[in-house]
DNA sequence: TTTATTGTGTCACTATGCGATACGACTTAT
DNA sequence: ATAAGTCGTATCGCATAGTGACACAATAAA
């Protein structure tokens, strides 16, 4: 395992400049939104001669603003061209889309298509309500799947042994005080989902969040994404969630590739 | 400015290899969902030996998919957490996110948020309605600034010098058979912005399509963004749109800042 | 002012990426 | 079937391109 990942990057076709450049951009996220030569050099492990280079010709590429008074780096309108080129190589999107904002006009609340990402779910649209707060309402963001009822209906429609697997092995990682680690729990949940087709949670990754989720299935049964819809418990309980919305969100999810 | 360019590129400081890294990422577009090795080879002009290098090491760094069967590369979810962050890192988005969505839910059509981007706009949020068609519902499309309503309305805000330089230097591309290639028109257009503080152009960019955009202005005057929103032609005309949309729009334009 | 911190520029060294080449797996044509 | 062509993969000696330690400059802090 440990061998297979060394073996990637001794071997002779890996371009260790270009890996390292990479790595400058995945040092912004949303704690770290814009960054110093210092700063990047922290974050990266890389020498500080390296670091300047790397930046420098991120900048020169367009890939990184430099604000000329701080001297600090961030993001440039280049990274929303690649999330451009990304919805145009994904087919499932451009169908998706159409059916997402019919569902989200007629129940206006969040909608949002996920898709499996390692062990991850990545949220890949979002039509957010008025009440969504701000980290639900972008793209790209990612969650452990099976703290997710996008993840976990998504496992649910994978052979048993694969998605029991992925329960045992996962991490479980706490979020709110009533987020789930009980691993016996979450393989319950997915048993109902593999039977039900949908799976609801309350309160896992954000207080007083109701989510459903259902999948869409490729020609072998696995789940290409799921489409969730998420509402705040402030206006809605699980058995109201159940009468009202997951109808409508499944008549959505199983009309997206017919 | 050739030299200039020259300088940089063969400055000391410029790492050749990541900046043939980022070519690979760039060679996916609209139309380039997918690429062989061959392809790629052929759309960045660089040597096949460096293209299955630089590529495997994206594979491997996990920017780019590779179909197992077909060998073809494809962008990873990667391009979309890099999206994540870009959104973090723009501080106009979280403010603007809220008063987009309400204006979209109150007015039911098509509400975008553009930035200016060297001479193109670019798309930054959008919140598409049930007729939207797919390129004009996902973020990170750019278009040139002085053939829409977004971007005339923020070159509006420069100092009058700068926009006419613009609309003397920037090209200008025919898309619709009603596309203004008359840069005195162009410059009519902008110069009623600067007194009125809104734009509307009908059929520039898409056939059918009114669009009325209105700036949010920085500390200095100059536009940060623009809020955008476009209708059917089929069921607006220019003067309902006057009436219905846009007091609306340049309310939440103004409401973004304050 | 002094002191500390951060960004920029230089340079000799050699590790690292380069690119020509060969090979095997498939596909297409005859 | 065989052959010719195409495409992805693997190899290897060479020279260049990236390296990293250092010194200097520019701000910020004391």
């Amino acid at each position: 395992m440990l061998d297979k990942h060394l073996d990637k990057k001794q071997n002779s076709l890996f371009v260790g400049t270009l890996s390292k450049g990479l790595r400058l951009l995945r040092a912004f996220d949303e704690s770290h939104t814009s960054l110093s030569l210092t700063e990047l050099v922290a974050l990266t492990g890389l020498e500080k001669s390296a670091v300047q280079r790397l930046a420098h010709t991120l900048h020169v590429e367009g890939m990184l603003d430099k604000d000329p008074a701080t001297r600090r780096f961030r993001p440039s309108h280049a990274w929303l061209e690649l999330a451009y080129a990304y919805y145009w190589s994904d087919p499932l999107i451009a169908r998706a889309m159409p059916k997402l904002v019919e569902l989200s006009r007629s129940i206006g609340e969040t909608v949002n298509l996920a898709q499996i990402s390692g062990d991850h779910i990545i949220y890949v649209l979002r039509l957010p309500n008025q009440r969504t707060h701000f980290a639900a309402s972008i793209v790209g963001r990612r969650l452990p799947a099976i703290a997710t009822a996008a993840g976990r209906v998504m496992l649910a429609t994978w052979p048993q042994a694969e998605w029991e697997a992925a329960t045992n092995e996962w991490p479980v990682h706490v979020v709110t005080p009533r987020t789930v680690t009980d691993r016996d729990a979450i393989r319950q949940d997915i048993a109902d989902a593999v039977r039900n087709g949908y799976t609801i949670t309350s309160n896992q990754m954000i207080l007083n969040e109701i989510s459903v989720a259902a999948p869409i299935r490729g020609i072998d049964g696995r789940a290409l994404a799921a489409v969730q819809v998420s509402v705040s418990a402030h206006s809605f309980d699980v058995e109201r969630v159940k009468q009202e919305i997951l109808p409508l969100l499944q008549e959505t999810a199983n009309g997206i590739l017919a």
